[in-house]
DNA sequence: CACAAAAGTAAGCTATTGCTTACTTTCAAG
DNA sequence: CTTGAAAGTAAGCAATAGCTTACTTTTGTG
C-alpha cells in the first residue's frame, strides 16, 4: 500500500479513472451512483481545474477513496499559539 | 506527524485555516500569494462546498500542504486487468 | 467483420462561482 | 477606552460549471 502524493487536478483525474476501472464500473455506472452525470465523470477524469469540490470529495468517498494529509502535532497542544508565531504575527503587524 | 483524513469541505476549510494562522498569514496574505480574493479565502475557510478544486489545490500547495492517497498496490503490476475485474465487467456486459 | 456497450464530442441553457467595492464587527495592544 | 488590522457581510456582475440531449468514435467479443 503505497502513499501517493495529489497536487493536481490531472492526478486527481487519474485516480478515479484507475479506481473507477479497478471496480469495473463504467462512467455512467459511476455517474449515477454519485449522483452527476457522466459528462462531468468524463471531465474530471481528464484533470477539470475548476471542478467544484464537493463532486471530487463524493467521488472519491464512492470509490472508497480518502485524502490525507500530515498534521505538524499541532492539534490540541498548541491551542494557544506558539511564542515563536506570535512574535512572526507581531512582526507582520508592525510592518506598514 | 498525525495523518488527518480530509473528507468534507469543512475539513478542508478547518486544514487551511489552522495552517494559515501557524504560518502567521492573514487572509488577505493568503489570498495575494495565491491570487485570488480574500472572500474567497473567507468562503472555503467556512467549508464552501462548489469551490473549484483547482484553487483549493493551489491553496494547499501554498501552505505546503499535501493531499495523499493509497495506492492499493495496483500501478505498474496490474496493467493487465485482474481476472477476477475482467469476470466482473464481463458479468455487467451481459446483464442487460 | 458485426454488434453493443462505453467513451468522447458538441451545443445550448440556467445556476453558481469568484470577483470588486464598500461597510461593519471583532480582536489585540498600548 | 482608543485605534488599526483582521475578519466578516453584502450587493451586483461577468465568466463558467454542470446539466440534458443527441450524435460519433472506440473498444472488446463472438
Amino acid at each position: 500500500m503505497v502513499k501517493i502524493i495529489v497536487r493536481t487536478p490531472q492526478d486527481i483525474g487519474a485516480l478515479i479513472r484507475a479506481r473507477r476501472r479497478s471496480l469495473g464500473l463504467s462512467q455512467a455506472d459511476l455517474a449515477s451512483k454519485l449522483g452527476t452525470s457522466r459528462l462531468w465523470i468524463m471531465e474530471i477524469e481528464r484533470g477539470k481545474p475548476r471542478a467544484s469540490l464537493i463532486l471530487v470529495l463524493q467521488a472519491m468517498s464512492t470509490l472508497d477513496l480518502e485524502f490525507m494529509t500530515d498534521d505538524e502535532g499541532r492539534s490540541a497542544k498548541a491551542a494557544q499559539t506558539t511564542s515563536r508565531d506570535a512574535v512572526m504575527s507581531e512582526m507582520r503587524r508592525r510592518s506598514k
